[in-house]
RNA sequence: GGGCGCUUAGCUCAGUUGGUUAGAGCGCAGCCUUCACACGGCUGAGGUCGGAGGUUCGAGUCCUCUAGCGCCCA
């Protein structure tokens, strides 16, 4: 075991000051993370990494998450494999409409003609409407220089990403890739249009899949109306919607209340519009609501979608896509009083509609007593502000096992065949695959996505066939159907009679979200690429997003590749602040990376990261960020100390060091288990944990030996000592690395050729320990000198002053222990006299010396 | 209403397949300065692992019930 030194070059006060930029810089240069792509499939390691939403600033959760998996790419990295670690930015979607109309006080007027050279000033607080084209320009222009701003702190925490495989969800790569797979989706019958009730926001005027809705407590009230029989009684029925009374299709019992029975199958009359309605029975009715009645509205809410659907009743809208009443008089009320009610109601609002019935019902005789106000939940888009409304419209879906048993079989099998880390984040792919209630809608009505790339043929009346649609030709992909004609057509044939319109739908952006192992990995676009990377090892993302990003994801790939997009998928926790509240930018509590790189350094705040487990919630916690920056300026004086000790070279003799070495063995066991397990956090415990100890007791109590001290230069003691110091620092960096990388790099740079990150990970094998003497002796001997600190201690003594005597009492094993490191302990306790003596009971005796000689 | 997770020292958290006196850091107390480190070092006090019951030779670690908190879905 022999241990070459070359040659050392320590800086006088080494610091962490400036590290981030010296050394981002020179990775930049020397490409040290760049993704070598003629490596076989065996042997890389691919990640698909979360692209993080464009907008103003970085959310410290994001960079929480990928520090962690970054501690991880760089583990395989070292371990030989060949990372392929690509980052994508999600720049596409309503955030980005929302911030480029903030930023820029603009709003969208499709109307508007474009103006080519505009120069659009951020007036922040406007709404200047400007054309479509002007508004994408926007776009583009704002993420751009907000994925600068991002790169700037991916680069500032030092992720070992690939930079020249970044891509952006609107790219141009993203598009192609979008919109390929969705008309293979349209070829193989898995995408269809259909024309259905939607959840629809009314302000963003879009419809909403199931897994962007959210239930919010909102307030409501219970109003109870008198409802005509037909033998001049009444029937009283509690909604919170009196609204929706002319969009009333029947009332509803439970099949089974007594009370209730005689009433099915007649026919009531509404209040104010005297419209006639069956009395309709089906399970889903409550008869512990209200008064056991309820009327059925096209539609109120998910509930009158399903009875409307399986009783086969009419459909009755009379809300519009702006969320207002619509103008024109239904043509099923048809009295006076029908009529002069509806004058009242048109056009307005459906929350002022609300009361404005309430009023109308009350002047009638037909509302019974006061509404009674109740807090209940209602659904909203998860980006919205107003209650969803339940509008029919056509759009497009993709079948996700919700109706097809034998695909969600195969999705639940595709969820257990993936490697959960933690294994309990698996349940809520699980419920959510087993809780699907309708296929998933992927068409958005907005500005800024991607389009599908598909025509739809006028007949000669000008009637529009959807359902004949005309898919783009793959070759030609992107396409933008307002702008591009479909195969087969002219410009002039848009709009006219037998002519073409383009679909003026986007997607999803969880449409194109779902195929980033697709855009990263440059499916169909680059064959050989894909084939290395693809299916890929990883996927680590936060719990959040597990519905929607990763079951997409499992989805979209398994249509199109019959396969998993991954083997593993590491979940990450949730980021709260000091007090453990969810982070969130209206309880104005949320901290920016920014400030946190700046005041605790990179290594410092990925300490803090790495230390979390995967899976758990983690407070933002600033003394953690300060104990890593410690860690690291540890580092940096224990290198700096080592490194003055080393020089000539020699050979591991010493049962002192190799009780070190065998310990630091096993270290690197543990961690390297721990690392291939994604426990990251326990990689890096074990490291720390050796290293205070390393610089503790083993340095301390060899350091008099290494430094040559009445020895020889050449001493064969010393020259073990060095060897072993050399060799614990060069294997301690490496276990660094993945944590501390710019500290871990800058000390490998003082002695070492080439980059730590490219070096490989820590062998058993470079701790091969022959012989078999006794490799307890550090244990035994740092027990000791932790007693001789103690009484120094206790006398209130420097840690240097003499110590009299020394006994250790023991049994053979320990005494034979001591023997072995008796110079060094003598040494590093300042001991005069050092007594073995047998015993049956392990003791340890420390008489002072002199004080006055201290 | 259903599901998942959490509940370990004052605080923030580890604790792998059940096995010797339950660990770390912060904070706290005391001590030590200049020959690696004051952006420091050493030493110490402090928990019986939310509660109850059970399985076991043995449980923080498995089972049942229960309380509180958080998240997800109804």
């Amino acid at each position: 075991m022999r241990q070459s030194v070359p040659k050392v070059s320590v800086p006088d006060r080494p610091s962490l000051e400036g590290l981030e930029a010296k050394w981002d810089r020179r990775w930049a240069e020397q490409g040290i993370y760049r993704f070598d792509r003629t490596r076989p499939r065996e042997q890389i390691f691919a990640i698909d990494t979360p692209p993080p939403t464009v907008s103003g600033s970085l959310h410290l959760g994001t960079v929480f998450g990928y520090v962690q998996f970054d501690s991880i790419a760089r583990f395989w990295r070292m371990r030989g494999k060949e990372v392929f670690f690509p980052v994508g930015w999600d720049d596409n979607g309503l955030p980005t409409v929302r911030r480029v109309q903030n930023h820029y006080g603009v709003r969208c007027d499709p109307s508007l003609p474009y103006q080519p050279d505009a120069w659009i000033q951020a007036e922040p607080g406007h709404e200047r409407p400007v054309s479509r084209r002007n508004f994408v320009e926007l776009c583009h222009e704002l993420t751009a220089s907000d994925e600068r701003v991002f790169e700037e702190v991916f680069r500032g925490v030092g992720l070992s990403v690939a930079w020249e495989l970044v891509y952006t969800t609107i790219s141009d790569r993203s598009r192609r890739v979008s919109q390929r797979a969705f008309l293979r989706n349209l070829a193989r019958g898995e995408a269809y249009l259909s024309e259905a009730p939607t959840m629809w926001d009314v302000d963003i005027q879009t419809a909403v899949a199931q897994a962007e809705m959210e239930d919010r407590p909102t307030p409501g009230a219970y109003h109870r109306l008198r409802f005509h029989r037909a033998d001049g009684g009444d029937v009283e029925i509690d909604t919170t919607r009196p609204e929706l009374l002319a969009a009333c299709v029947a009332v509803v019992v439970h099949p089974d209340d007594p009370r209730w029975r005689d009433l099915v199958g007649t026919e009531v009359r509404t209040p104010l519009f005297e419209v006639g309605v069956p009395v309709v029975a089906h399970p889903l009715a409550d008869p512990d609501k209200g008064t056991g009645v309820a009327m059925i509205c096209t539609f109120g809410d998910t509930t009158d979608v399903v009875w409307w659907r399986e009783l086969g009743l009419p459909s009755r809208s009379i809300v519009g896509r702006d969320g207002r009443l619509q103008a024109e008089r239904p043509d099923w009320l048809t009295t006076e009083a029908a009529a002069g009610a509806w004058a009242a109601l048109a056009t307005k609002t459906t929350a002022s509609a609300r009361r404005e019935t309430a009023t109308l019902l009350a002047a009638s005789g037909e509302l019974i007593g006061e509404p009674r106000p109740i807090e209940h939940e209602v659904r909203y888009y998860e980006r919205g502000e107003r209650p969803l409304e339940i509008v029919t419209s056509r759009q497009w879906y993709l079948r996700n096992g919700a109706r097809d048993e034998q695909r969600r079989d195969a999705l639940l099998a595709a969820g257990r065949a993936l490697s959960w880390h933690p294994d309990f984040m698996r349940v809520r792919y699980e419920h959510w695959v087993g809780g699907l209630n309708g296929d998933w809608l992927v068409s958005r009505q907005q500005v800024f996505g991607i389009p599908f790339p598909v025509w739809f043929p006028l007949d000669e009346e000008g009637n529009v066939r959807y359902d004949q649609p005309i898919p783009a030709d793959e070759a030609t992909l992107p396409v933008d159907p307002q702008s591009d004609v479909p195969p087969g057509y002219t410009e002039s044939d848009r709009a006219r009679p037998d002519g073409f319109v383009g679909d003026p739908d986007v997607m999803d952006t969880w449409a194109t979200s779902s195929l980033t192992p697709q855009i990263a990995g440059s499916w169909e676009d680059d064959p050989d690429l894909f084939a290395r990377v693809f299916p890929m090892d990883l996927r680590p993302q936060g719990p959040e997003i597990i519905r929607t990003w990763l079951f997409t994801t499992v989805l979209r790939s398994q249509l199109e590749h019959g396969s998993l997009p991954w083997t593993d998928a590491s979940i990450n926790g949730w980021i709260l602040d000091a007090d453990r509240k969810k982070m969130s930018k209206s309880k104005g509590n949320v901290v920016t990376p920014e400030a946190l790189l700046h005041e605790h350094g990179a290594d410092g705040l990925r300490y803090w990261a790495c230390s979390a487990a995967p899976g758990t919630d983690t407070a933002a916690d600033p003394a953690q960020m300060r104990v890593g920056r410690r860690l690291a300026i540890k580092v940096l004086n224990a290198s700096k100390f080592v490194l003055s000790m080393t020089g000539g070279s020699g050979e591991v003799t010493e049962t002192l060091d190799r009780s070190m070495l065998a310990r630091l063995r096993s270290t690197v066991t543990d961690t390297t288990a721990a690392f291939e397990r994604y426990q990251h956090h326990q990689a890096l415990e074990r490291t720390e944990a050796f290293f205070w100890s390393f610089c503790d007791d083993y340095l301390e109590l060899v350091k008099s030996r290494a430094y040559g001290r009445g020895h020889d230069q050449e001493d064969a003691a010393t020259g073990s000592a060095r060897a072993a110091l050399s060799l614990a620092l060069s294997v301690q960096l490496r276990l660094f690395a993945p944590f501390l990388p710019f500290v871990a790099e800058e000390v490998w740079s003082w002695w070492q050729e080439g980059s730590i990150h490219r070096a490989p990970w820590p062998a058993r094998s470079e701790l091969d320990l022959a012989g078999e003497d006794d490799l307890s002796v550090l244990e035994v001997v740092a027990e000791v000198l932790g007693v001789v600190r103690r009484a120094k201690t206790t006398e209130k003594r420097s840690l240097r002053s003499p110590v009299a005597r020394l006994e250790v009492v023991g049994g053979p094993e320990r005494l034979g222990a001591v023997d072995a490191a008796r110079t060094d302990l003598v040494a590093a306790g300042s001991v005069a006299e050092l007594v073995l003596r047998e015993g049956p009971e392990p003791e340890t005796l420390v008489v002072l010396g002199d004080a006055s000689r201290a």
